[in-house]
RNA sequence: GGGCCUGUAGCUCAGUGGUCAGAGCAGGGGACUCAUAAUCCCUGGGUCGAGGGUUCGAUCCCCUCCAGGCCUACCA
């Protein structure tokens, strides 16, 4: 029985187009999916868009479209890009999808029932304009500080999540879960915040009708949060799918940015055992994906869509640079130089030369046919390091260290090709030997590059002359030396990873 | 104000209480020509932010401070 792997990544909202730092997010999370699936584990990777709440409303008007031809449209445009970027993902939820309207009643009426949520009523200074209340110190004098235009006193009724009486509980979770929450930094932040105390928090609107109504009070709706987060359980059978949902649910990775942190660590553990349910296992959470150092906004005129990049510079570069450039957990700087900087080091110059040179040397020495490698090659051991080191840095997460290993092979086997001089050899058992090394570590590289870039590994493989492809193969045996037949036809090939000019 | 994180070679980052503190990229020198003017070899006297302390010994432990960031809470 194979181990089963559930990863998510935030489901976007439909307000935005997707820019780079969503492609991040989700290049992520499908490597992570790859990997997994590599190992021969049963895989389950969600995506989505998440398309109620007030925002959405408003953009809608200022449209002039329903609010749902708006989501319609934009959650295409999420589709699409993930379409672009080779995500591998089994499921695309989508929040205003019957199937979650009816987990999320389910789920809601499970917190209800176990008496965690109660009717409050909410006074405040209203400003109608912002619709938006504000406290006696953010509105000195009773005036809106944005409209200054005097506020009313409003009530309004709202169903609360008795959040406050998880305090202890979520402590002791992760007390005994040290990796409930990934890196460490943010394992602090969360437990510094619930140690600061949990106050109730309001999980139901009746101002606006955008959203996914109470089962016991169909007056309001549900809060964004309360309706977002359990996507990642209506996508794995709650409630409708009993023996499904016992296969995956709780998910292993949660992967969200930086800033949702609190809502995946706090809210929602807390509401799941509020329903009876399992905490996630790990939620990861990466920092932003910087453009010029500011995070990317409207305001700031630095949106940068994906399919501008991967027109430029190919699927596969695009997922190897955010993968390989960023280190997980901080902020990563984006900058079409480094961009540059990297494609023409790491895949033209390494990886796309190693097998362009490779190939020749097959063609003019070996006949174009490819050697078996020998046992007991100095490429064998730096294979299985590399092998080690990178299965241990996405099991972290941490791809952009499993990548440098994997890179560490791609170098050795240019050193190794450099020491042995094949082209000024005769052709015979001794090239023969050298060249079948090569392309073994070529194979290997293959593999364990994969879930980084699917479509050029599956390149290489074929070009190796090898059937099927990386995706299909089952690690740790698959990477195991010695796994290139040899007597295959090597294709040349135009290079893989043209060079950049500057 | 409290809490947390970061500060290591020009750049991006690894790293460990104890042989000369590392990698990639960039830079400098050399070699080679199979290869995408690619590759390979050689090349880093870096106060491991600053100052104290603990220790036989600290970059890694403790304290203080400085700088940057994040979370959180405010003040008359």
């Amino acid at each position: 029985m194979p181990q089963r792997y559930y990863v998510t990544t935030p489901i976007y909202y439909v307000t935005d187009a997707p820019h780079i730092g969503h492609a991040y997010s989700t290049v992520t999370a499908d490597a992570l999916a790859r990997w997994h699936r590599l190992l021969g584990e049963d895989v389950f990777f969600l995506t989505g868009t998440d398309e109620h709440g007030l925002k959405i409303m408003r953009a809608a008007e200022a449209k002039g479209v329903t609010p749902q031809a708006l989501a319609d449209d934009n959650a295409e445009r999420y589709r699409s890009a993930w379409q672009l970027l080779e995500i591998s993902n089994d499921d695309f939820i989508r929040t205003t999808d019957e199937r979650h309207h009816t987990a999320v009643r389910t789920f809601l009426q499970a917190v209800y029932d176990h008496g965690d949520i109660e009717l409050r009523t909410y006074e405040g200074l209203y400003c109608v304009a912002c619709e938006a209340y504000y406290t006696e110190d953010e509105a000195p004098g009773g005036e809106c500080p944005i409209h200054h235009r005097p506020l009313e006193l409003l009530q309004e009724e709202n169903y609360f999540f008795l959040l406050s009486r998880y305090e202890q509980r979520l402590l002791d979770w992760y007390e005994a879960h040290p990796e409930g929450v990934y890196p460490d930094s943010r394992r602090n932040e969360v437990l510094g915040f619930i140690k600061g105390g949990l106050q109730d928090i309001s999980i139901s609107r009746s101002s606006f009708d955008w959203g996914v109504t109470l089962p016991w009070d169909p007056k309001h709706v549900a809060w964004v949060w309360f309706d977002a987060l359990p996507n990642y359980i209506t996508a794995a059978g709650y409630g409708s799918d009993d023996e499904r949902f016992r296969q995956w649910w709780p998910a292993d990775t949660h992967l969200v940015g930086k800033d949702i942190i609190r809502f995946h660590a706090v809210y929602w553990p807390a509401m799941l055992m509020a329903a009876g349910l399992e905490p996630p296992r790990t939620v990861a959470a990466h920092g932003w994906l910087l453009v010029g150092g500011e995070k990317m906004s409207k305001t700031a005129l630095n949106h940068i869509a994906p399919g501008d990049l991967v027109e430029e510079f190919g699927v596969d570069a695009v997922r190897h640079h955010f993968l390989r450039d960023v280190s997980f957990g901080p902020d990563g700087d984006f900058s079409y130089e480094g961009m540059v900087a990297r494609y023409n080091s790491d895949l033209a110059n390494n990886l796309g030369n190693l097998l362009s040179r490779v190939a020749t040397v097959v063609d003019k020495k070996c006949g174009g046919i490819g050697p078996a490698p020998q046992d007991g090659s100095p490429l064998q051991a730096v294979a299985a390091d590399s092998l080690a080191a990178a299965t241990a840095s996405w099991a972290r997460p941490a791809p952009s260290e499993a990548l440098e290993s994997t890179w560490r092979l791609i170098r050795e086997a240019n050193a190794y090709l450099e020491a042995n001089e094949p082209w000024k050899a005769e052709p015979g058992p001794d090239v023969d030997a050298v060249m079948g090394d090569a392309l073994e570590a070529l194979r290997i590289v293959a593999l364990l590059a994969s879930p980084a870039m699917p479509s050029a590994c599956a390149e290489i493989w074929r070009r190796l002359g090898l059937s099927g492809r990386p995706d299909d193969e089952v690690l740790p045996a698959a990477a195991a030396w010695g796994g290139y037949p040899g007597g295959l036809p090597v294709e040349k090939g135009s290079p893989l990873f043209p060079r950049k000019k500057v």
